[in-house]
DNA sequence: CAGAACAGTAGGACGACGTTATACAAGAGG
DNA sequence: CCTCTTGTATAACGTCGTCCTACTGTTCTG
């Protein structure tokens, strides 16, 4: 923790620490815990011996249980990312509604990781600065599509984060509230579909 | 826990049982706790010290720390059903708004209800009946204003659950996002009163 | 090639948590 | 007056996150 030491050279793979394969077996244990029973049940314990190592390798490899959860969440936050980029139509406005669906699919497919992403209060102090980056890159994603509407005219122009950060509100409470048991209409998909709808037309370009 | 006990009569206040007074200080305790220092502070032991009652008395009166929990929260959601109610102005679609602002304006003000209310995953099972009540009370108060705007001829008829349940979701979306400090605009009132404005224009009967 | 220095591991221990079992005090019914 | 129910208080159990201590294997120096 006191400063970055410098490996002078990488010794091809399992040389000077062979506990990097420690590291990646207990985030890995740490998601299957997370997937299988919940947030609550990721405990030390729970995961070091899914994961076949002693407790404190957790204190060794993260500093802490909250240093392991959020490697856990840096790769929610890139799997979160990669699902708003992925299937880049090229027209604006089906890449702003495909991105839209692909984050509530993603929230519904992963609702562990982006209930602990969003729903867990304090966000783990250890690790935070490579989780804001993460989940930073994740929204920016989200600026770079409404860019690409704005410069082909197909939403209204003004500062891009502004108009993302609308559009994230909107389907991050959507999410939310669904993934909470909370939407009260029939189908939740349908009213999520309307939301994205009435999203993009507010935004649009007023015909001239 | 076995089945409604019938009480014959009032008694007058403190009759039969002495302790609904120890009951309603549990709950204060724990309501000052959550405000003071946050949910992860409200312990069985914290709050009984705090009340001046032994840590029984929680399983006593509430069966369970959850129980506790949901008594305050049943607090919490009476409070936002109050918000959302107050500043009835005739105009509908000011009332809309109005109720959108005291909405985040309850948020913004506590913080740790809200959290505890729609962050903390397992939703409390002691008394989960009547916390859901509370909670439908308030979604309820945000239908009757979108039915009255929609009387009114304000905004575009369709089922005013499916309506409700989308400036829901946007409303809880940006209020979550900021409280968990994930607002990246630099003034978040403006942000979300363009966001108001955004869903009211969106959902207003189009000109004939 | 031997010994020293050291990062990482293993196991147990500590305090705090939610919860429960056991023993005790106080008021209602006969 | 005795009994029985009801609620309280004390103490304990198991588990949690975390830390301390002894130990092992590797890496560098001579």
């Amino acid at each position: 923790m006191q400063e970055d030491e410098v490996v002078t050279d990488v010794r091809s793979g399992a040389g000077r620490t062979p506990s990097r394969a420690v590291e990646q077996a207990l985030v890995d244990a740490a998601e299957r815990v997370l997937v299988r029973d919940g947030l609550g049940a990721v405990t030390v314990r729970a995961v070091a011996t899914e994961a076949g190592v002693a407790p404190m390798g957790v204190y060794n490899r993260f500093g802490s249980k909250d240093g392991l959860i959020a490697a856990v969440l840096v790769r929610g936050f890139d799997g979160l990312r990669a699902a708003v980029t992925e299937d880049a139509d090229p027209d604006p406005i089906a890449r702003l509604l495909a991105s839209g669906r692909n984050y509530r699919r993603f929230a519904l497919a992963q609702p562990q990781h982006y209930g602990a992403m969003f729903g867990g209060r304090p966000l783990p102090t250890e690790g935070a600065d490579e989780l804001v980056a993460y989940a930073a890159a994740a929204f920016e994603a989200l600026v770079d599509h409404v860019r690409h509407a704005m410069a082909r005219g197909a939403l209204r122009e003004q500062d891009p984060t502004e108009t993302a950060q609308l559009i994230w509100s909107s389907v991050h409470g959507a999410v939310s509230l669904e993934l909470g048991g909370a939407v009260l209409t029939p189908d939740p998909a349908v009213t999520y579909e309307s939301l994205l709808h009435l999203l993009v037309d507010g935004l649009r370009r007023p015909p001239p």
